[in-house]
DNA sequence: GTAAACTCTGTAGTAACTATAGAGTCAAGA
DNA sequence: TCTTGACTCTATAGTTACTACAGAGTTTAC
């Protein structure tokens, strides 16, 4: 089977099993005599298996993991583990940045009241910094960083 | 004031600050006989808009087209309402996929069991391609594409 | 034989920065 | 005046997980 069919029987398109093979995350498969990668099912396997961890938001970094610890099935399985429960850690601190941002953007979005043009309108006034006692700006406590992932 | 103590009072890297000067987010400003960029405090407030809109995940381009609906203080202020709209339902949309992802995630958690080694712990094999009756693999359904921003 | 369809490598683009290289500028002290 | 260190400049590469080309070669069908 050429790139193309596995790219339709994988549903990856063909520059993403080109950019696995890359990353090493399913290794190089045999070439035709004129340069063509030519595949077995057993890559199937593969890509579905990375696709099941991707669909976790798992990166490739983590699944080149998984993988290199599919291949020494004695070791203990407790990296999977912490894997897996850091993974849980990073998304449940995501969704509650989230929901703080959600929350924060529902209140600014309060703040139009019954504007009709920008310079009345209250969210950007709620955009801009604080006013302060001392207009020329002494002082600058260092705010907190964002919420960014 | 110099780009370096405009950062420690902004609170944004020197880096940060050329690359908004570069994207249009604030406007270039005057440089010494030596080239060095020289700011006043105005920036600052510039800055601490685009910090404040930054922590609510808005996009630089969003920013932008903030930034010059500020300056068009007379246009209606609806724009402003439906890019915050948007944005909610973009960050809803995005707390709902983290929160299916999550229960997927604490569910494979549990397939563990009590295995001490890769090769029995199920975790592994849960992100295995489900068995199908034909293992030769005559059919592939396009599986749904994942859960990512 | 030729045209269409396919595949190859390599490169650039995406978002919002961060980090570096290598050069130039400025201020203070000897 | 010279030098040292701190600061700044531009330009470039790196980050993630791909996607989208360009330009070339290969295969298949007619």
């Amino acid at each position: 089977m050429k790139i193309g069919e596995l790219a339709k029987r994988s549903g990856c398109s063909i520059q993403t099993i080109r950019y696995y093979e890359k990353e090493g995350l399913i290794s190089a498969p045999e070439r035709t005599e004129g340069n063509f990668r030519l595949y077995n099912s057993v890559v199937l396997e593969k890509l579905s298996f990375i696709k099941n961890c991707r669909a976790l938001d798992l990166t490739l970094s983590e699944i080149k993991h998984l993988v290199s610890l599919q291949n020494s099935p004695e070791t203990p399985c407790e990296a999977v583990n912490e894997m897996i429960d850091t993974h849980l850690l990073a998304v449940e601190s995501r969704i509650e940045d989230l929901q703080k941002l959600h929350g924060n953007l529902k209140q600014l979005r309060l703040k139009c009241g019954n504007a009709r043009s920008v310079d009345q309108c209250g969210i950007l006034g709620e955009l801009l910094p604080k006013p302060e006692r001392s207009p020329s700006g002494t002082r600058n406590e260092r705010s907190p960083s964002g919420t960014r992932k």
